[in-house]
DNA sequence: GTTGAAATTATTGTATACAAAAATGTGTAT
DNA sequence: ATACACATTTTTGTATACAATAATTTCAAC
């Protein structure tokens, strides 16, 4: 983030390789090779290796023994255990949020974010959708940071860049799944349902809720995946899965 | 790992630099110049920057925004929370390997390793402390591959690496700590009870004993930093927690 | 003596050159 | 035709050079 502004060439190298191996415009497996890179985004082989390291890193590229790197493949449950470990996370934020308290700030903020929240999904309003998207993301950081620890917070969004793993991964460009809105009145009922608990200082039912919560993620990706696998070249990420 | 076999100048970086900061040789919040360490460590600016990034992405450095880096400091509270991390972390891993089951090879070395634990630790002989550690280390390791998840696997060791957070962090030069044999014993009950949960399935049981085992460390953390203090040269890391 | 601005120095981020090692291609022997 | 060894060509890992930016010092003004 804050490197994000200075270092350009290094951020540029990092954000476009990222978005085109989410993209599925590296053939999964093979091996990518450094000065073509390079060369194709503009940028020395310096700031590309930084890149490839941070990446392989999160995962998404993985080391050849012999040298370089490949971009990695991932199992249906490779992503079914992310996002499973992206609810443990947010659970035990949760957790941690009830059992410390959290602060005056936070609360009034996340009840403010809950009426917004409201207003999107159960508004007389066309549902909009990147603004639902965005509201979505701030509760969930909102969460790690209600648990007053910089550590579960840099540890919790780690795990949630893990592939197909954040809480809005399957959120962009899939209005055609049956029931999406009435899945996204769930997703709200549970964000209350976890705030309430972490304000009634509850914190094995916050917990037990937010990984629940993880689940619907789950569900898409099921849904994505094995019934309606044409959506799946709109869900970024998906190209990694083995098919 | 696999880097750290060919890649010497990168590996002998990252190792030495990761060593100096955990045995405080770096002063705490002090930025570090790129150029003075790779002169000391004989090595070029290009594989000690590498290891630096790595070093950042790890926790024990942060980035300075101006650019650079310097070492960074841990509140009480943040290695506790490191501690319960990983405690949700391994917890999680064992309750994944009650629930989905774990392979026969993998049932008999657990159980083959947990004799010689006990050898270790009730046995006639006087406690052979480098053995218990390496045993202790691959019990943790094994609760990992009892998953059957590589991306947990992958995860739970990231958060072991954690500063203070890993299952041996308090078990070296300590003989010291009073009572701390029998805490070993204690120790070692806990992981027979963890390995019986995961062989009946029973994963509740499981997370949670994997979660109170390593409070072990959180009270070994209390001990040494208000108790004893003289104890925490002893033990790597502690120069990064601000007293 | 303190403050502020300009100049100097040091340090980082990036590009590139180079050497070692891996991948590839060629030719020969069987 | 296939397998194996050797030579060639890429490709990676490392060192270093360079430019832009940040830190520091110096010096003057108040």
């Amino acid at each position: 983030m804050s490197k994000q502004e200075r270092s350009t060439q290094f951020s540029k190298a990092l954000m476009e390789v990222r978005s085109m191996v989410l993209d599925g415009s590296f053939p999964v497996g093979e091996r990518l090779s450094e000065t073509a890179v390079a060369e194709q985004l503009d940028v020395s082989r310096t700031p590309l290796r930084q890149a490839l390291d941070r990446l392989i890193d999160e995962g998404l590229l993985e080391r050849i023994e012999t040298g370089g790197c490949r971009v990695a493949s991932f199992s249906f449950d490779d992503i079914v255990d992310a996002i499973e470990l992206r609810g443990v996370m947010e659970g035990t934020a949760a957790r941690v949020a009830a059992e410390r308290g959290v602060s005056v700030e936070k609360e009034t903020e996340c009840r403010q974010l809950l009426i917004k929240l409201d207003d999107a999904v159960f508004g007389a309003d066309e549902l909009d959708f990147s603004s639902y998207v965005s509201l979505n993301e701030r509760f969930h950081e909102l969460l790690t940071e209600m648990s007053g620890s910089k550590i579960i917070k840099r540890e919790v969004e780690r795990i949630a860049r893990l592939p197909l793993a954040s809480p809005s991964a399957f959120l962009d460009g899939q209005t055609s799944i049956p029931n999406f809105h009435a899945s996204l009145k769930i997703a709200q009922a549970q964000h209350r349902a976890i705030f309430d608990a972490i304000c009634r200082r509850e914190g094995a039912r916050a917990e037990a809720l937010a990984r629940e919560h993880a689940r619907l993620a789950r569900h898409n990706f099921d849904y994505v995946l094995n019934i309606n696998p044409r959506l799946a070249e709109r869900v970024p990420g998906m190209a990694l899965v083995a098919s």
